[in-house]
DNA sequence: GCAAAAGTGTTGGCGGTACACCCATGT
DNA sequence: ACATGGGTGTACCGCCAACACTTTTGC
């Protein structure tokens, strides 16, 4: 796995990437019970598009995935993984990619051709601490970068909502299987924490006795102190994830 | 989706793909307690390979990997579903790419700059039945194509043998969610037959009785009239799939 | 004391596994 | 009759959903 460090695109850097395929990235994070998806807002256009990149010619489709990640939000490869690859020829509205183009420099028709050319794209998703995050940043095509309640998304570039809704799906099926709380919750979190993490996840209601069981029984969780000052009644215990297996 | 015919490359036909992405396709049959995956021979190498293709540039990725099967098989779009895309930088070893263009017209050099890039693949599979298949048709690089035990699967090209590895952990995780036996099975079949296709998938010994009742209970499969003549036993019930639900 | 939220217990259903028991048939 | 394989019954276990009960805390 070769990395490569973030550039501004240009004619020259356009020549080392493969055309015609990127990576889009479902980057989730999560705070007091909401869900949250990164998105950019393409300059001056109230539409907004999932943190993408393009693929060096040298560089495995897995690190240009990891790569938008660390630009957007200086994160080093959290858990991050592919889960479709959207290759339909009328993916991306050629209506909207004038627009994309507004703040370019419109002279050079290279990056012009290069941009508006059929993309197949592949998605990867990625759950994120939104506080270990880094400052968002923008690429040479937004103007801004910013985590959007995934209960309300904006208008949104080409396939883009299908490609979270897929995302979604994707992490629905596994989020028993995956390590949710450790990537999305802060180092110690109540019962009810987690419970609120997933219930925001596969959107509905959990039953507090049995999530309480099912958590402890998969031996994932060490139970510490309890919580002061959360109101009137029982102060309930925090929890930490075990430290990773080696 | 926009179907097109099959036709031989050609540098004016390489104009009209889109470079540098391919799509193989994982197709696997069954006969007698065996399950098959079709594969071509590298003319002359003894090197095995996927049925695979290239995509058009006005064409959905999934319509070329429809085409592809079509083209070795005969058959049309029967269940055919993405499963995963390969996008390591090395995952076409240099050194097997001169085998693959021997037999290539080697004075044209688009040809070989073409075929030699950089390829990231997307893999598809899908189940057929062997009988079902018109005559299997090598493609223009390849000397024959033929059905080859899943379980002694020969020299592989390039990172092929993980890519059927990988359709099979993906088929063996959803094989009670997919009409497995609709696809690889005859019209009528006994229970046994059933059950020794879902033994092959999976890589184990089934339970016949509890076999016998998930089936059933699943209410799938009408129940025919006894198969006669299958030894000194008591005669086994040929069973259908019920027709399709509108 | 009372309401609210946390922790624990109990029950029943469902799916999967293991295995026992009959049934039909050709030799 | 008997061996062989097909069909069905029963018991057990683990997981999950539903809901009851107890405990702690601030007012």
């Amino acid at each position: 796995m070769k990395k490569i460090t973030s550039e501004q695109w240009s004619p020259e850097v356009l020549e080392k990437l493969i055309p015609g395929h990127s990576v889009d990235c479902v980057i989730l994070g999560y705070r007091n019970g909401n869900l949250y998806v990164l998105l950019l807002e393409w300059k001056g256009t109230g539409i907004w598009g999932l943190p993408g990149g393009f693929i060096y010619r040298d560089e495995d489709m897995d690190c240009a995935a990891g790569r938008v990640l660390k630009e957007r939000t200086g994160l080093d490869y959290p858990f991050l993984s592919q889960f479709h690859t959207f290759g339909d020829y009328g993916r991306r509205d050629p209506a909207q990619t004038p627009q994309l183009l507004e703040t370019w420099d419109a002279e050079d028709t290279r990056l012009r051709d290069w941009i508006i050319q059929r993309f197949i794209t592949t998605g990867y998703f990625a759950l994120v601490n939104i506080d270990a995050c880094g400052p968002l940043k923008p690429d040479p095509l937004s103007s801004q970068c910013s985590w959007i309640p995934s209960r309300t998304l904006p208008l949104l570039a080409f396939d883009h909502k299908e490609i979270i809704h897929t995302a979604m799906e994707h992490l629905r099926r596994q989020v028993n299987y995956l390590p949710v709380g450790e990537s999305l919750l802060p180092e110690t979190f109540t019962m009810k924490d987690l419970q609120l993490l997933h219930e925001a996840i596969l959107g509905k209601k959990l039953d507090r006795a049995n999530f309480q069981r099912k958590m402890l029984k998969s031996e994932l969780l060490i139970r510490g102190a309890r919580k002061t000052g959360t109101g009137p009644h029982k102060a309930p215990y925090l929890y930490r994830f075990l430290p990773e297996k080696q």
